[in-house]
DNA sequence: ACCCTCACG
DNA sequence: ACGTACGTGAGGGTC
């Protein structure tokens, strides 16, 4: 068998990486992402081909025969972003450190030295792979040279194959006239002309017939359609520099040395010390000889599938210090329970046969009730499945990851095994796809119980070192004594659900669709023609420039149809009050009345999902329904709230915090001035404007409190003078003057925002009054967007998330006290500052007492917390 | 899958 | 000069 040699186009591959990787920085702040993306590229396919020869190619930044061609050759493209750049000598120097060569030359780019080498590899007899994200490089394709291509499908990174016939079959052309194609079409990103109007379609089906360019010009005259015929005849010229821009050199004068490329251990240790420098926890079990392998502990998950072995297991279980388990479920239905217990005993239990999943969760819950510290992942979610009392001993790794890191879009096992761990689990996607799990169980046993296995194996062992990292970042009270007890309140919440009329919602809907129909109909006449008005693409064309209303482009992809640029029109265009009206009822219809409608359940009630770890500040978030946004603020949609009734024998309290960010600022801050303000005012827009406009507080105009009321909000938000401005609708620079203004009043609210953000560029992070930790690593970033964003974001963060804490606990005590006092009461549901209780009839002013103490009582402020409360027979009386 | 728009705090 | 207020989720259109 021949010897292989692998060929890396180093930066394509990391530019793809970098864009593909979501931003990750190590303890310095350095970014790693592009790094990080890199290595799991070359990994895999190191795994994949073993090979006997590797060289990584990088482009000099220098000139080359190119540019002198051509002078506009990337000229115009855009320099690589600080945050990638700054990776590419990092990455060189671990490459290096793996023994792994580069290779770079002034004059040359990355593709030519590829296909020299390439080329020359061939002609030694080598099997030659070129790994690149590039499509100009399937020119070298052939037999013997292989181009692999990352492909991301699915959130599952696949690396293609091309020889000779895979570019056939693929691209309908031969590998070397890739070359012919991008003459026709050109290439942005390296700023290759092509020929104008002629896209890929058109370039592929020319090359197909022709050939070549000189072919298709030759014959230029029967080219169809016309447009195509024209264009090349107009653009050959063009075409033919493109052609030669576009071929990859093939005989660069470069020395190469095969023998220093030769592949020898790349688990050194000095590649070992910069992983670990990089936070690349997961990868370091490649390059470490005491990590555990994984085929060790895989070998201990052990199947069971016999009622008697699983209650023997089971029994043992109980009485354990400490367990993790995971019910791995599908589609509301368990379809396995995976158990650890100490001494790395690892057991799974399908659901078949006798192993019933009533008996198992049955089982389950009777072993939980006698352990010490019970691990798991997503408790709330599994709660549906257990009957148990055993409230105290449960720990949630997710929570605990969310708490160390809030800005993830999700979180996993896998994860933790790399963080924690240093362990590289096999993800659901690379065993399965996309299969289902029920499936995957029957098809593929053997993966399902690695897969399986894993997910109570990492969480029995990771968690005590993530306790560890929860208690030394100080988070332990947060996550013991607020979020914890807060999963079994927000279970209990979305198993009440809250009671719908869907006969008033179906009403509601019906009404709604009579006047949409009218409206429809009224703007096709004005409009002279039908559209689809949901459409801002067609509304656009109709708008400004069918009816030359002036608009303007405002979004990236055409002219902006939103509410805030048709207000401005509606005065001279009937048609736009019109469009604007329809564009109310069709949220309210489809959202709303049919949106809610479709989540009514057999109990006349909906039950939402409340998410406890989506958010960067610590809120929570409601979906499936959604019901953290139902209308109030028109009185229209404010309807809606109508439909939301008690049971019977029951009724609505509501009560929300008054202006509780504020609040919150006032104690964080220590501001005297704005914590006297709220010792004495009602209401604090009106005394705002009156200390900051030196005015009496009689004599406060309704703008002027409009104003107060903005740079309120503002303060809050992050203050901005453009912000406040827009908000505003005055100029930058008089927002600048209230700014000033407002901080001369309220001097220790600039040192404490200010404070904020410095503390967030020194640590990397903000905290709220508990220890809540949000990140902020937009503060490094060499964009002044993102940087002044950092900036907001570290003053919002504290405020928004103190806010957040207070109800979380006000929450948790509540329902503590519906519980302990025996009552039938129960929370529904949460809106950032406001809860919904469905109160007994008996129980009223009972409950009316818990909501006001426990609210009230959530933190000790040095303002007042005060609450509003309402009763009604409907969301909208209450509220 | 991504954008636009819009509902809430 | 850059081009924005902070935090969410859902529906419809478009590619």
């Amino acid at each position: 068998m021949s010897e292989k040699i692998l060929l890396v186009d180093g930066h394509s591959i990391i530019n793809r990486a970098f864009y593909g990787v979501t931003t990750l920085t190590n303890y310095q702040g350095l970014h790693t992402n592009a790094i990080f993306g890199f290595l799991n590229t070359l990994f895999k396919v190191l795994d994949e081909e073993k090979p006997d020869y590797i060289t990584v190619a990088f482009d000099v930044k220098a000139p080359t025969f190119r540019h002198e061609m051509y002078a506009e050759y990337k000229g115009t493209r855009k320099p690589m972003p600080e945050e990638l750049h700054e990776q590419v000598p990092v990455l060189k120097k671990l490459l290096h450190a793996m023994g792994i060569p580069t290779m770079e030359k002034a004059g040359l780019e990355a593709d030519d030295l590829l296909g020299t080498v390439a080329k020359r590899s061939e002609r030694k007899g080598l099997e030659v792979i070129v790994l690149s994200g590039d499509r100009d490089l399937l020119q070298l394709a052939t037999e013997q040279i292989r181009i692999r291509m990352p492909k991301t499908k699915g959130g599952v990174t696949e690396i293609e194959n091309y020889n000779t016939q895979d570019v056939l079959n693929r691209y309908q052309i031969t590998p070397l006239q890739v070359i012919e194609l991008k003459a026709l079409m050109g290439d942005a990103s390296d700023n290759i002309p092509g020929v104008p109007g002629i896209g890929e379609k058109t370039a592929t089906n020319l090359v197909v017939k022709y050939g070549t360019i000189e072919n298709a010009y030759a014959h230029v005259e029967e080219i169809t359609p016309n447009r195509a015929k024209e264009a090349l005849r107009n653009h050959y010229d063009m075409a033919q520099l493109s052609k030669t821009l576009a071929t990859i050199n093939i005989d660069c004068d470069y020395e190469y040395d095969w023998e220093a490329a030769r592949l020898g251990n790349i688990y050194t240790k000095e590649a070992y010390d910069i992983l670990k420098e990089l936070e690349f926890k997961n990868m370091l079990s490649r390059f470490s000889v005491d990590a555990p392998a994984n085929e060790a502990i895989e070998k201990g998950f052990v199947l069971v599938t016999d009622l008697g072995e699983a209650e023997n297991i089971l029994e043992r279980a109980q009485g354990q210090e400490r367990l993790a388990f995971e019910l791995i479920r599908e589609q509301g239905r368990v379809l396995a329970l995976s158990l650890a217990l100490p001494g790395k005993e690892v057991y799974i239990f399908p659901v078949q046969g006798f192993l019933t999943e009533r008996w198992l969760t049955g089982r389950l819950s009777k072993t939980l009730a006698g352990v010490g510290e019970i691990v798991c992942f997503g408790l709330k979610e599994q709660l549906k499945f257990l009957e148990t009392e055993a409230l105290g001993a449960f720990q949630d790794a997710e929570i605990g990851a969310y708490l160390l890191n809030p800005l993830k879009d999700s979180y996993s096992c896998e994860e933790l095994a790399g963080e924690y761990l240093g362990l590289s689990v096999p993800s659901r996607a690379e065993l399965f796809q996309k299969q289902p799990l029920s499936e995957a169980l029957e098809d593929k046993p053997e993966e399902f119980r690695v897969y399986a296995g894993y997910l109570s194996y990492v969480l029995y062992e990771a968690f005590p070192l993530m306790w560890k990292r929860i208690v030394d970042e100080g988070m332990e009270a947060l996550y013991r004594d607020m979020e914890m007890p807060l999963v079994f309140t927000l279970f209990s919440m979305e198993q009440a659900g809250v009671r719908v009329e869907a006969g008033e919602l179906k009403a509601y809907g019906d009404a709604l669709a009579v006047r949409i129909g009218e409206l429809e109909q009224e703007i096709y006449r004005e409009a002279g023609e039908e559209f689809n008005i949901n459409s801002p693409k067609q509304l656009g064309v109709i708008l400004f420039d069918k009816m030359g209303m002036k608009g303007g482009k405002k979004t990236k992809t055409g002219y902006s149809t939103s509410a805030e640029v048709l207000e401005k029109l509606a005065p001279d265009h009937s048609i736009v009050s019109r469009i604007l009206e329809y564009r109310q009822l069709a949220k309210l219809k489809s959202t709303y009345a049919d949106g809610l409608a479709s989540y009514i359940g057999a109990d006349e009630r909906i039950h939402t999902t409340f998410q406890q770890t989506i958010t960067a500040t610590g809120r929570l978030s409601s979906v499936e329904p959604n019901l953290q946004n139902i209308p109030i603020r028109m009185e229209l949609g404010r309807l809606i709230r109508k439909v939301f009734v008690p049971a019977q024998g029951y009724t609505l309290l509501d009560a929300d915090y008054s202006q509780i960010e504020l609040r919150v600022l006032a104690h964080m801050s220590g501001d005297e001035n704005l914590i006297q303000a709220y010792r004495e005012a009602q209401d604090i827009h009106r005394l705002t404007a009156s200390q900051v406009f030196h005015i009496p507080f009689d004599e406060v105009t309704s703008l002027q409190r409009r104003n107060a009321k903005a740079v309120n909000f503002g303060i809050v938000y992050g203050i901005s003078s453009f912000g406040l401005s827009q908000d505003l609708s005055i100029t930058r620079k008089e927002a600048q003057e209230y700014i000033e203004k407002y901080f001369e009043t309220y001097p220790r609210i600039k040192e404490f925002l200010d404070g904020c953000v410095r503390d967030a560029k020194e640590k990397g992070y903000v905290t709220t009054m508990f220890g809540r930790r949000r990140q902020v690593p937009e503060l490094k970033s060499s964009n002044f967007m993102q940087r002044s964003f950092g900036e907001r974001v570290a003053m919002n963060a504290p405020i928004q998330g103190t806010a957040a804490d207070i109800i979380k606990i006000a929450m948790v005590r509540v329902d503590r006290r519906l519980r302990e006092e025996g009552l039938k009461s129960r929370l529904l549901l949460q809106v950032h500052d406001e809860l919904l209780v469905e109160a007994h009839l008996n129980e009223v002013e009972q409950v009316k007492r818990i909501l006001a103490e426990e609210m009230h009582g959530a933190a000790q402020l040095s303002v007042p917390l005060e609450i509003d409360m309402k009763q009604g027979e409907n969301w909208y009386e209450a509220h």
